[in-house]
DNA sequence: CAAATAGTGTCTATAAGACATTATTGG
DNA sequence: CCAATAATGTCTTATAGACACTATTTG
């Protein structure tokens, strides 16, 4: 035996936009430790299912949520003997981005929103790890098209807009958001789809391509260069 | 017994720069399985005097190279069945930064030094990592002060223009460089101290100001906006 | 003094931001 | 027509890059 045994672990941080505050998705646990505390949906990796722990993110994900393929990445490993009762332990996080409409049209019964910066009792260091995609989420934003994947499926310019305003907490130039969104070169006009309904011109809905689902464009330069 | 046992280690990509090259430093192991073979200086956590993961990295790197306090910092976790033959294992890798005199001014006898392009029969998944971690540092110097921790204490503008330069395979600007470093306000210069003997103007010495050692400068703007 | 490279001044080009204008809707 | 916001044109400002010039050394 090269070791004592280690808890391996998977968890998901699942933020989404609920209006302009960014919300994590929490579950109640249903066994020791922290039965009943709500916590990060997260579990033991399992071996023989898991090929890697993507794989295992994956499966935590749509056992909890029902979420099929939201945008996912890996955010870091949390370990030590410290964070968890039952010993010395590792955590491979992982943090997914859904509009909040998947999560609120129900396919989740068990998953609470809570704002990401009220969070209060969670249990291991699952607050620092909320904190550490937060924080990714904040600085990928800041050159990235990442907000895209907090929109559904179709989504006007000026929404988009407000996503990444609502992350990086500042205003936005509109002329330089369009310009940079075009360089990105990620959307496309849905033809002759438009948000109407309310008194002024309507707004050109876009979708994102294809090529982008599961990818990322980027910018040498920053938003907000200022800060 | 809530899984089967997973094998759990730390790997160290440890960079320099050699001459304009890339370095990673491997060792050979001394143990099955692979014995014999070149690889990245890594092995089991010890959950009884490791307090983490990056604690475990250190005591390796400082087993392995007898370095005490190099830039160092967690990459990511790399997992699955198929990467070690003795089962399901997770590597939590870190990469570390060292000016290259001190792996060949030996202190670190054990070490061969691999320029990252040529790199083959690696054992285990080690070259995606280091593959990974040359990503990781190419990115990051983008943006960020992160190559000074390639230089060793002392070093000149040129020197480390020309280490920026060698990362990022592109020559970059003088007088943008130079405003760069300045904007960064993280060097300062050493008081009389210039390097002398060529046929030219001495350059001036700088060294890194004490608050630095540990975090970066970053910029909103990356060099070579167009790459 | 010639060659070499350090260090700086300055002009130009490019990208971001401010602001104004037009477009299109509902009431 | 008015209010509201989408979409775009254009001027101003800030930053990056090109290039030239000065500074200081060795041989």
């Amino acid at each position: 035996m090269p070791q004592k045994t280690i808890i391996c672990t998977v968890d998901v941080v699942l933020l989404c936009l609920r209006g302009s505050t960014l919300h994590v998705a929490l579950w109640r646990r249903d066994r020791p430790p922290f039965e009943g505390s709500l916590a990060l949906p997260g579990g033991y990796i399992h071996s023989e299912e898991d090929v890697d722990t993507l794989d295992a993110a994956t499966r935590m994900l749509r056992a909890k949520t029902g979420l099929e393929s939201p945008y996912l990445e890996q955010l870091g490993t949390f370990s030590g003997a410290g964070r968890d009762p039952r010993g010395w332990s590792i955590s491979i996080a992982y943090y997914a981005l859904v509009p909040v409409e998947l999560i609120e049209a129900d396919q989740a019964p068990g998953l609470i929103l809570m704002p990401v910066d009220q969070l209060k009792g969670l249990p291991f260091d699952h607050k620092d790890i909320v904190l550490a995609a937060v924080q990714r989420l904040r600085n990928k934003s800041s050159y990235s098209s990442l907000p895209v994947h907090l929109c559904g499926e179709r989504f006007t310019l000026p929404r988009l807009q407000a996503v990444y305003e609502a992350i990086l907490g500042e205003p936005i130039n509109k002329v330089s958001f369009r310009r940079k969104m075009d360089e990105f070169d990620m959307l496309e006009p849905v033809e002759g789809a438009f948000e109407t309904g309310r008194a002024n011109r309507p707004a050109q809905l876009y979708r994102l391509k294809a090529a982008y689902r599961q990818s990322l464009s980027v910018t040498p330069r920053a938003f907000l260069a200022g800060s």
